[in-house]
RNA sequence: GGGCGCGUAGCUCAAUGGUAGAGCAGUGGCCUUUUAAGCCAUUGGUUAAGGGUUCGAGCCCCUUCGCGCUCACCA
């Protein structure tokens, strides 16, 4: 075994845990055997004890030491593994003084240890493992960044554990390690892929999966990352949004179709946004934006009953409702109660412009009409729409793919879905015209210029597909990330994601 | 990108411009039903990095790095 770690300048904690590992090898014992004995998980083990306490139940079980209490001729210690957490019990009547010291001098708070014993109560009700036999599994070098924990009501107490949020985004693995709740919120997240796929598997959606690499890309207004393939000398975009790819598929006679993926956003952080997030889109022949309303209602509380067993859910100190149907509000008339200002009263955006700033409202100057309208959506109405609320009927201007409301040319069948005070979805009835599609892309590139990163650029391929003939439908996009933060109860995007983006630490 | 705030021991936190501390963890002892066990002793710091003001800087000033909040941006 090399005698260090090269990466790491060690702290005295850490070479002395090293020094321990080291002494363990040299007298013939692993710190880090390849194999284990261990017989059940925590969980189960506690199970079977407690189904039927009068018969003796013998475990080896595996788990890291977060808790000890040497008392001299006995210790107690707590061990966890990902399902559960026990006591186990040294006494040196069964284990021999030379064991007894062996687990003093080797083991440490974090160190993974196999224990065997059999189950029986303490004379506080504890369930305990009396240990027989036990050994090193894995020893860890860095203490993990927790002091001890007790258990208060059943809940896990940690005290004095990891908090920076800059440590326990970029030591992920040592906030998992150290804060089982942190675990719980990437099982919610789980629970919700599960949930929505079983949904939509369940009403004939097939699962797809389509390039994150594209030569073009489109379906939202965001700017991408850029990529090069060195061999075919071609640029490469990664994807922002799936929706062009999955249209293709319902001309080609898949109609339901759905993909949960990575898009990849090159613009600011925030509370909600990360440069690259999970985004389920599905579309659906036949269909039309209310009918994907109704199918969003009861795919989020079919979400909520199998994740949380509740439809109501808290998030932010408030009492959300999932229970359909959601609230819907129409876009037009939304704004007008909540600021006065008609924006069919105003088809330019030099009248708009001039009516928000008549309301104190500041404007950018230049703002195309859409970028306008998004503005009074953002500052009167996402920030209200706490309990789940469907936006209904865009304008045109800001919605380049979606289908025209039947006798209203500037109005487009689409809806966005508020929870929390936050955009969680955006579906419409897809426009399916090729000739109107291809107006709807050069009149995009007019209004951001060719210099706009957010313009739409023309796909050509996307007209010649659609050109073959594509069914009415719906399609459907919601941020997971989002869903899961509503669900899981946290505020910040980066709580539910694993590895949240974080800017490089300059290290010289 | 702008504004405000933060960065001290492995972790959680103290410290009027005047010797950098505590709890936990660690180390050495005592202790046979404890549960943040207890008791005695004890190690541990380039105060994010660099520069400046000052007799003297964790504290005041400047620069840089990182994080948080917020504004801008964001279909």
């Amino acid at each position: 075994m090399p005698e260090r770690l090269l990466i790491m300048e060690l702290n005295n904690l850490e070479k002395v845990r090293l020094d321990k590992a080291l002494r363990m090898r040299q007298n013939g014992r692993d710190p880090y055997p390849t194999r284990t004995a261990v017989s059940n998980n925590i969980s189960e083990a506690i199970s079977a004890f407690t189904a039927d306490e009068t018969v003796e139940h013998v475990f080896t079980l595996g788990g890291r030491i977060r808790a000890t209490r040497p008392m001299g001729k006995i210790i107690f210690a707590h061990i966890e593994d990902g399902f559960g957490r026990i006591q186990l019990f040294f006494r040196v009547n069964t284990l021999g003084e030379e064991a007894m010291k062996q687990f003093l001098d080797e083991f440490d708070l974090g160190d993974f240890i196999q224990a065997t014993g059999k189950l029986f109560r303490t004379k506080t009700g504890e369930i305990t493992l009396e240990v027989t036999d036990f050994k090193m599994l894995a020893k860890a070098i860095t203490p993990l960044p927790a002091a001890k924990d007790e258990v208060v009501d059943g809940e896990i107490v940690r005290h004095a554990t990891l908090s920076d949020p800059e440590a326990r985004y970029r030591q992920r693995y040592a906030d998992l390690a150290v804060n089982s709740d942190v675990r719980k919120v990437f099982q919610v997240r789980a629970g919700v892929v599960r949930a929505i796929r079983q949904f939509l598997d369940d009403r004939g959606f097939l699962e797809v999966e389509t390039p994150i690499l594209q030569p073009i890309y489109g379906g939202a207004a965001a700017k991408p990352f850029v990529t090069h393939h060195n061999q075919l000398k071609q640029d490469l975009f990664l994807r922002i949004s799936f929706e062009l790819y999955l249209k293709r598929l319902l001309v080609g006679m898949l109609d339901r179709v759905y993909e949960i993926g990575r898009d990849f956003r090159n613009e600011g952080v925030s509370f909600k946004h990360n440069p690259e997030f999970t985004q389920l889109e599905f579309y659906w022949a036949y269909a039309d934006y209310l009918k994907v309303m109704e199918l969003t209602e009861q795919m989020v509380a079919f979400t909520c009953d199998k994740v949380l067993g509740t439809r109501k859910v808290t998030f932010n100190g408030q009492e959300l409702d999932f229970n359909p149907p959601w609230k819907r509000v129409e876009l037009r008339q939304g704004l007008i109660d909540a600021c006065g200002i008609d924006i069919a009263a105003f088809p330019t955006e030099t009248g708009l412009e001039e009516a928000m700033k008549a309301k104190g409202i500041k404007v950018k100057p230049g703002m195309p009409r859409g970028k306008l309208i998004d503005q009074l959506i953002g500052d009167y109405l996402e920030i209200n729409f706490i309990q789940p609320t469907f936006l209904y009927d865009y304008p045109r201007d800001i919605s380049p793919l979606a289908k025209n409301k039947p006798g209203d040319p500037s109005t487009v069948e689409r809806f966005e879905g508020f929870v929390g005070g936050m955009e969680l979805c955006n579906a419409f009835t897809e426009l399916n015209e090729p000739m109107e599609q291809e107006a709807r892309f050069l009149e995009m590139g007019r209004e951001y210029g060719a210099d706009d990163e957010e313009r739409h650029p023309m796909d050509e391929d996307y007209l010649q597909a659609m050109s073959y003939g594509m069914p009415p439908c719906g399609g459907f996009g919601m941020g997971i990330d989002r869903l899961t933060m509503l669900l899981a109860d946290k505020r910040t995007i980066r709580e539910v994601i694993l590895f949240p983006h974080l800017r490089s630490r300059d290290e010289e």
